[in-house]
DNA sequence: CTTCTTTCATTGACAGCGAAAAAGAACCAC
DNA sequence: GTGGTTCTTTTTCGCTGTCAATGAAAGAAG
């Protein structure tokens, strides 16, 4: 949600402009042609939209003789200018704050970290600040202004509001925290749920360009899933939405922290692995890094560990497949250093679990480094700059 | 899909007006000013949507004494002239064709049933051709004209192209029943998967109205589920979508017909319900009304079986609401007339799959005769002579 | 070397939609 | 009456995106 006016305004919108700059802002250099094609508007609705975007240099044109058709007048390809605008993402999680300085196409300029002292906002909300003053500073080198901030944070997040309903994680309820970090920094503020976040940046600059309904499903401290459906990122009715992690799998499963068996988080998340990992071996296994070497140096009693999560999260996507027929799965997060121990577990129970042609739905992994959260924040931002109506009803 | 273009043209329907036309079909009679503040038109648009409606006799206005606002110009309601159209709708089963003649309103003028002779196209498609017949006779004492055709069938539908791509139940394979049945009944022909045109008349006429976000979980031979989402049926990329029937909760659970164990359907549908009786008390029940008498008999060891069925359909419900947090989850279908044995089931495991606040969504029962299958096939067909969007992408 | 064909891009006219503003209508309260 | 309130309509107006025609830039064909 914006919350204060940048000194050099934003172009104006419409809805057809907005339509063909995240065509442009996705799909890459492509033809004016191409473009009508893809928007289903006119040649001349095309021209029309992108000269005034082309004459605030926000779209640049060339040609690549390489693309040139057969036959016909060879087309000029006209992509976004990455390096117009530039926009600060940053991801809070339990115990540091992950920043990155991203461009117009949300490529990422500069990462940054900082650990937090402690979770209360009177500690976060200083700490982000003082973040994003730091970015804006090296942003100066660039020359070219900030547009926007993007904040992503685990939990209910209402991004209309800018505020934080309710994150378990930090223990905040009801943080306006767009208003507050705006009135700081001085930035238009979009804050969202992360998952949702990194979702968005999927759908526009990842493996969801183009399509209308798909899932992302992470794999890490927790098992997150950000939906797409009708090309729109779902919010949930209650703040509640993608809680692929507390699919029950098994009535005796192990207990989950939801106070449900067999959670799929329960099963298939770091804590999960870490512990089944420890009942394995009797180690004192506490990091992911730590499991991952040990499974890897054989030990079958460890692999099996792996084996059941990757099955518990086949068939979660299985479930999630079969209620909402996406056209593809991503799955992403940290847990995909271990992929290669989960891929027979997950490909195994998809097939078995997917119901009928849902077993054709291209389920995919995609490695994201962490900052990558981070860089779904700003994604957020960039949305929000441009007008986008993805959030609105 | 109109296949044939009826004597008497539709109204051509902008955008706007078809905006205000469902508003005013869903929200029975209102005020204009009060059309303008839910489809937040200008006043001035509501004006200029209504009037030629109403002149071509679709819509009428009137006062209600007692609606008139305490103060200011009393308001004039508008609503749909419901005997102005008629539609037909169908349902196939495995066994009989239902049929309904409907108004513009989706009210039920006539119903009909048909039993089936066999399940081949060859069989099934003269007797809805005759069947159609049959109501365009009775039609015509109405004096209005039948103006489209709705047909609903389980399975892989294929809506805008008006094909049945697959139908397991009926066996059928690319049958393009929309061009068929409308060459042979001069009528627009509408075909849609049966669950997504309950879900379609639910959304428009029934519980479902004014919400952007729901599910509809039909209990009977079958476990089936329709889901609006962003104000929009959800189709499925690969013609599976709202499979909740084969959400697996038990890996120890019985042997379902999809090859695995512990599905919904495998616990909480008819056949599921039946067998379990029988293992209950050794007899040969073969019919839900029987199986139904002898647990209000008393039995103990029967009403568990409901009680487990009740528990299933709780925890599919838990699963579905926490993946896609709709506002509403409306219950209904044929197995609701034994929702006094499966209520509790139902309610306790939602409330306890349900992650934090999405236990706050409302789970609601809403019994509906079997003729509503059809009904909902006559309101597809009432979208598509209205012209909305629904399914466009 | 000219002319045709094909494709891409632009132009200008145009229709239509929906908003804004203002006026009109119908009622109540005083 | 008169003023206040709410509903409805009228008029005007800007804007948008389509349409149809034109121009531009190539290769292909004669």
């Amino acid at each position: 949600m914006r919350s204060t006016p940048s000194p050099e305004a934003a172009p104006a919108m419409t809805p057809a402009a907005s339509l063909v700059f995240t065509t442009l802002l996705s799909n890459g250099p492509i033809t004016r042609a191409e473009t009508a094609r893809r928007t289903r508007l006119s040649p001349a609705a095309i021209t029309k939209a992108v000269r005034p975007l082309m004459e605030l240099g926000y779209l640049v044109e060339g040609v690549d003789e390489g693309a040139r058709p057969a036959v016909g007048r060879p087309a000029s390809l006209v992509w976004v200018d990455a390096g117009r605008a530039l926009f600060i993402g940053i991801k809070v999680t339990g115990d540091e704050i992950i920043a990155v300085l991203a461009d117009l196409c949300c490529r990422v300029r500069i990462p940054r970290h900082v650990r937090l002292k402690g979770r209360d906002p009177e500690k976060v909300l200083p700490a982000i600040t003082a973040l994003v003053q730091e970015l804006l500073t090296e942003a100066d080198g660039f020359g070219v202004p900030v547009r926007g901030l993007g904040i992503a944070i685990s939990g209910d997040v209402d991004r209309a509001d800018g505020v934080v309903r309710y994150s378990p994680f930090l223990e905040w309820r009801d943080v306006p925290l767009a208003e507050i970090v705006g009135t700081a920094t001085g930035l238009p503020v979009t804050v969202d749920n992360d998952v949702r976040a990194l979702t968005v940046a999927e759908h526009w600059f990842g493996a969801g360009v183009g399509l209308s309904n798909f899932a992302l499903v992470t794999v890490g401290a927790g098992i997150g899933c950000g939906l797409v459906v009708h090309g729109r990122v779902v919010s949930g009715a209650h703040g509640v939405a993608g809680e692929i992690g507390h699919l029950s799998l098994d009535p005796l499963g192990p207990l989950c922290h939801c106070g449900n068996r067999g959670c799929v988080e329960a099963i298939a998340a770091d804590p999960a692995i870490l512990r089944g990992m420890r009942e394995a071996t009797g180690k004192n296994v506490t990091a992911a890094a730590e499991a991952l070497d040990l499974a890897h140096s054989g030990d079958p009693g460890v692999r099996q560990v792996y084996a059941r999560a990757g099955e518990a999260i086949g068939k979660a996507i299985g479930s999630l497949v079969n209620l909402l027929g996406p056209e593809r799965v991503i799955i992403s997060g940290e847990g995909l250093a271990a992929y290669d121990l989960f891929a027979e577990g997950i490909r195994d129970a998809f097939a078995a679990s997917a119901f009928g042609t849902a077993s054709q739905c291209d389920v995919m992994t995609r490695p994201l480094p962490f900052e990558q959260w981070a860089r779904g924040a700003a994604a957020t931002a960039i949305q929000s700059f441009i007008g986008s109506d993805t959030y609105e009803e």
